[in-house]
DNA sequence: GGCAAATGGTTGCATTGGAAACCATGTGTC
DNA sequence: GACACATGGTTTCCAATGCAACCATTTGCC
């Protein structure tokens, strides 16, 4: 139990490090190769997992806001890298889904990410690397758990 | 082995939403209550930890850039919260330190923030606090080793 | 001592990111 | 069916961020 408070022990900043590190690490793939920026990324990732979505639906799924998303569809649509189209159920809804370019793309950059994970991860044995996960996922719980009862942020992974 | 790329189980995407959600649940207490940013904060606890510092320590010790330190410092010395003298060794640099109000400020906040963390941290058990930790210091570690050699931004703690 | 290069820190400028305002469409209610 | 309200997405505006250029001073070297 803690008395006081050294940033080197201090969970906020240790993650906040270490996840800007890695974040600058990785985009030395798909920033600098491929113009790419985080949520053009994601969403590209997304698209790729689940075929057809719906903006809406892109940003549950990639924890960016709503705003981020338009941004990075805007510019993914410009580079031909997919395409929109509005469903006929809702028309105010868009449709996005990955052009033939873009599913290329993704297949070239993805196997070079997925080697620099394993790069990132190798000092850990696979247990280890469970180990991380969960408490990542536990952590995340308890995030929620602890926001005050009534929060308007208290919504599906919405970035607040 | 994972071998295809699912947002859900890669680490970039997961250690940056980890860290966004714990800094914002984190500001509810430094910047809504007390009004610092982020920086103004991190000097703060640096200071506080340490005394007297020059502004670049501050710039190491904390993983900000040097504007960032530079502006951080502006704004707390603004609201009279830390002192600025030059030192005599060396006329350009500039020696920081918590004024009395700063120090105040500082121990009402810093068992508020203990006690958030407490919280955050209560789910798991001592021994797996340090596993976390350690887990996070090898990570670290192996993203300075995957760095290019010769890589301008290899240096101490700079934020690249 | 004097001149080039390095260092500490600040300021200006361009880019990014998010909150709020904004259109367009859809839904519920009377 | 018309009116209020909710929802999907885009645009606008302002604050934060980061790079590069910038002074001031110090250090190294001849």
């Amino acid at each position: 139990m803690s008395q006081s408070l050294a940033l080197a022990r201090f969970l906020p900043y240790r993650c906040n490090s270490l996840a800007r590190k890695i974040s600058v690490s990785l985009s030395r793939i798909y920033a600098e190769k491929y113009g790419l920026s985080i949520p053009q990324w994601r969403v590209l990732v997304t698209l790729a997992e689940y075929g057809e979505l719906q903006a809406s639906q892109v940003t549950e799924l990639t924890s960016l806001d709503k705003v981020q998303v338009s941004r990075a569809v805007a510019g993914l649509s410009e580079r031909g890298l997919l395409r929109r189209r509005s469903s006929e159920r809702d028309s105010r809804a868009a449709l996005l889904c990955l052009s033939d370019t873009g599913q290329a793309l993704f297949h070239r950059i993805e196997p070079e990410v997925l080697a620099w994970e394993q790069a990132l991860l190798a000092p850990l044995e696979p247990a280890e690397q469970e180990v991380l996960f969960a408490l990542i996922d536990r952590l995340e719980l308890r995030l929620q758990e602890m926001r005050p009862v009534g929060d308007a942020t208290a919504g599906a992974g919405q970035s607040p």
